[in-house]
DNA sequence: CCCCTGCTCGCCATTTTCGGACATGACCCC
DNA sequence: GGGGTCATGTCCGAAAATGGCGAGCAGGGG
C-alpha cells in the first residue's frame, strides 16, 4: 500500500509518495517523469513519513535545516541507486560535475548515463540532484525545469 | 535461502531445490534448462520439503504412489503459473494435449505458447508435464529428452 | 476412398536483439 | 568562448526470433 499527499512549497506544489515506512517519491507538479495518481494509493495527510518529511520540507525551505533524516526508498535499477546514493552523499551548499558523480558512484567514464539515472531520480530535493551541474559548472538540465534549479541552489547560497 | 540435494531414480539422477517450506525445483541431470548450483544454497539431505519430497518419488518408482502431496512453489510468469497449475491437474496415467491444457490454464488458442511454457517447467514429475502430448497422441518433446518421458508413461501405464 | 506423411501457415507468450534517447565531457577549430 | 564532432554507458520500447502446437491441404499408397 502506498499513501500520498500534496505539500505547497515557495518554488511550487509538490507530490509526496510514501510506502508504510520511507519515502519513495518527491515530485514538483508537472515535471518530467511524474507519476499518475494510482487508483490503489491512498491519500493521507497524517500518514507518519508524510508528516515528517513535510516538516522537514519546511525548515529547509525555512533556511533552518541542511540535511534529511526521513528514510527513503527510491525503486529503480542497480546502476540507478548507485547514482542517487552517491548523490545523496553530496552536501548541502556544494555542487559536483556528472562525470564526478559516476565515478563516486563506482561507474567511472559514465558521465552521460550517470546523467540520465540523475533525470530518473524519483526523489528530488532530499536526494538532492540539483546539486549536480556540468564539468564547466553550468545547470544543463533538470526534470522541473532550471528555474527551480537556480532556485534551489540560491537557497543554499550557490549563487 | 535455498537447499538442494540429489536423488537417483531409474531414468537418471535428479536435482531437488526447495525454500523452507516448499520445493522450488526438480530437475533430471542434463536436462534443458538445467540450473546452475548457486554458491548460496546450502547442501541439505535432511531438510524436511527435501526428504519429503525424496519419499514420495521413491514411492512413485516403486509404482506405490500416483499423487504427489509435497507443497510446491514454482516461480514464473503469471501464464507460466496458470499453465503449471493445469498440468498440476492431469492425474497419473492420463494424457491431454497442449491445446486442452491452454484451454484448461485459462488460454484457449494458446497451444504453442503452452508447449513453451510446458517446456520451462521447473519440477518435473510432480508437477507432470510428461502427460502432456501432441493432439495426435504424439510426444512431441521433453526438456529431460523423449526417453525419460517414455519411460514415465510407461510406468503409468501408458505403453 | 481412407489413412498417413509432409508441408505450410496462423497462433501466442517470452526472450533476445537492436536502435534511439539522454540533465556528459573531451577535443578541435575558428 | 561558442559551436560542431565523437566516444561513451545505461535504459526503454519496439521488433524480431524462439518454442515441447495444431488445423488444413495436397499427394501417394493401400
Amino acid at each position: 500500500m502506498l499513501y500520498y499527499d500534496y505539500y505547497q512549497s515557495p518554488p511550487g506544489r509538490i507530490l509526496l509518495v510514501a510506502d508504510d515506512q520511507a519515502l519513495t517519491g518527491l515530485y514538483f507538479a508537472g515535471q518530467k517523469y511524474h507519476p499518475r495518481i494510482n487508483k490503489q494509493w491512498k491519500r493521507a495527510d497524517k500518514h507518519e513519513p508524510l508528516r515528517q518529511v513535510k516538516r522537514e520540507l519546511s525548515e529547509y525551505f525555512d533556511g533552518k535545516r541542511t540535511r534529511f533524516t526521513i528514510e527513503i526508498a527510491p525503486q529503480g535499477t542497480p546502476f540507478q541507486r548507485a547514482v542517487w546514493k552517491a548523490i545523496a552523499d553530496v552536501r548541502f551548499g556544494q555542487t559536483i560535475a556528472y562525470g564526478e558523480l559516476a565515478e563516486r558512484a563506482g561507474y567511472p567514464g559514465s558521465a552521460r548515463a550517470a546523467g540520465a539515472a540523475t533525470g530518473r531520480n524519483p526523489i528530488s530535493i532530499i536526494v538532492p540532484c540539483h546539486r549536480i551541474v556540468g564539468s564547466n559548472g553550468s545547470l544543463t538540465g533538470y526534470a522541473g525545469g532550471l528555474a527551480k534549479k537556480r532556485a534551489l541552489l540560491a537557497l543554499e547560497g550557490c549563487g
